[in-house]
DNA sequence: CAGATTAATGCAATCGCTTGCATTAATCTC
DNA sequence: GAGATTAATGCAAGCGATTGCATTAATCTG
């Protein structure tokens, strides 16, 4: 059987309470017991249950993050890695711990949470994948439970969350290849129902305004956020009356479909078309030509999240935050001639 | 204040210790009260406090896995994120939770694993980033302290772990190009002070015997598992006397780097020099030529390795478990033409 | 120096659940 | 139908910490 903080107490001639507070730090113990004390949990290498804390604390010291036991494709890879990461750098420096959870099976993830919520296990909890409508959300809410989501919500206002600066990444991918002179700029995406898409849509539709420039029906596709979407989307806008010879497509992976249709149709980028991506996954400059792409600081993100969070539950002040990562455009050569 | 099990008893009119019996699915209860405590307790929306359950149980039914918090090259991102999806699917079909924990700081890995056992946080352990002769298995096993690594240790008799089959992949590599007709084979890899390293060796020399083939020091390359490592790892084997006409490189980014050593020395791949690379790293198809490469099926890896702690948790067979899970070579255009 | 403060520590209840043992009620057994 | 089993439940003592309150010892104060 482990050493518990009686072990220690009795070793030290002291009572359990006593050695709680020396551990928690309570100023009323002399130096001489506390000495004493700290020297005995050397010796038997006492470390305080953490379960038995929890329990007496009502604070687990654990944040949760639901994961999807079946990765979606919008859900990609190093995403994954890095939001975990950033997690985790932000709760390991507070002192955090971080809970993952999976559902799937008979469970959806508003059960996965819930149980992690209901069950007690963790202080508070950062959403990955809120989605338009999110029922998550709203219940986290009632229940006044602690939560950040990680890119923004839908119903934003009254709920923490950390997203990056998606109206100004797509200002600037648009802004930029407006300032090369393109006057027909077309925009890829998904489905509007993903938040990111719409932000990207509205700040590209913002840098036309800017710089004068009409938006075109003709020049928006949407298909899926995939390469084979991209392709779709792209042969759609080439059908247009007046081709658009510059696009912004919300996800590399719609860029690469788009690149590779206008490859196929014997055209070239970006002396033909110009093309920006998005998220500057590695691939990106790997392709040929190589991916300009607006890149995306997917750890801060989820370092960020942790440490709203973790303020959250720590503080007392109980309005909700709400940051902005700023993104950066990596120039490449598949938006055209960059001249540094 | 939340519900528990007082407030279930009480409603129900029975005594706490039968609604935990029945929770526990005890077998001396009535089918009357059973079925009366059940009601009250999703009427009162009652769930079990998971830290109390583990205080009286001396079991959190958490497993945990320590990631560092600066990535390595080694720990690429898409590995991580596809074992935890393993681990989180296996622990989520038998009812545990994967706690995370990251070290950093002051910190080490090995600080890090000893606090989340000693403070008694998790059940078992996963290792993923095991070296040779590593202090926190050796800790581990003393403390008698269940746990599965992931990558063969090296010490791996009395320890349970999941790995590739690295021998058998190497082999499959090298033979592969033996049978295509090539006669000078080389190897590209990182230190060998990696398990992976050795073995992917191993089976590469196998298959050198096996096809009568002599190796030679010459076509042997060691840099560091990175695009360049295996760029002036190529450069070398390019000045052996007699150089290789193909070479299996111990990792894709290795492969790519080669690829392009080959490339600036004015000769074509396959056609002068086939290759084959590992990981079956996404970029890989995308690469030009495509490169072959050896798939590992990283998710098995961690769900196995799950399943084996879990196993290990619940049965009370002692002994170890080892695990090997199968490759797959995935042929493209750079190890030379297939003919299906 | 007696009474009042204040500093240092111990006592015991509590957090929410589990479980061995005791108790009572129900069912056998001859 | 009385004593012996057995089934169903309650009692109370943990699990390993924390913490408000009580207590004792030490230090002031005038």
């Amino acid at each position: 059987m482990a050493v518990t903080i009686k072990d220690v107490a009795k070793a030290a001639g002291v009572d359990p309470s006593t050695v709680s507070r020396v551990i928690a730090g309570h100023p009323r113990i002399s130096g001489k017991t506390k000495e004493k004390v700290l020297m005995v949990m050397a010796e038997l290498e006492y470390h305080p249950n953490a379960i038995a804390r929890s329990l007496a604390n009502r604070s687990t010291r654990t944040i949760g993050v639901v994961m999807p036991s079946e990765m979606e494709q919008v859900f990609v890879n190093p995403f994954f890695t890095e939001v975990m990461r950033g997690i985790g750098v932000s709760a390991f420096k507070r002192g955090y711990y971080v809970l993952l959870s999976t559902w799937g099976g008979g469970e959806d993830e508003y059960k996965a949470t819930q149980r992690l919520v209901d069950e007690k296990r963790v202080d508070g909890l950062i959403l990955l994948t809120s989605r338009v409508g999110d029922k998550t959300i709203e219940s986290l809410k009632k229940k006044r439970f602690p939560f950040v989501v990680v890119g923004k919500p839908a119903k934003m206002e009254d709920v923490s969350w950390v997203d990056n600066d998606n109206v100004e990444a797509g200002y600037a991918a648009a802004d930029y290849l407006a300032r090369q002179g393109h006057t027909k700029i077309g925009f890829i995406g998904g489905a509007f129902s993903y938040v990111f898409i719409c932000e990207r849509f509205k700040g590209y539709k913002k840098a036309l305004d800017a710089n004068g420039l009409v938006f075109r029906k003709e020049h928006l596709g949407v298909d899926e956020l995939l390469e084979d979407g991209g392709r779709r989307a792209m042969e759609k806008l080439l059908q247009a009356s007046d081709r658009p010879t510059a696009v912004v497509t919300a996800d590399d992976l719609m860029a690469f479909g788009a690149v590779r249709c206008i490859k196929e149709a014997g055209m070239r980028v970006p002396e033909d078309i110009a093309v920006i991506g998005f998220n500057d996954t590695p691939l990106a400059r790997y392709m040929d030509p190589p991916i300009s792409s607006v890149e995306i600081f997917v750890f801060d993100l989820g370092y960020h999240a942790g440490e709203v969070l973790i303020d959250q539950l720590e503080g007392s002040d109980g309005h909700k935050k709400h940051i902005m990562i700023p993104t950066r455009l990596v120039l490449r050569q598949s938006s055209g001639i960059t001249h540094l």
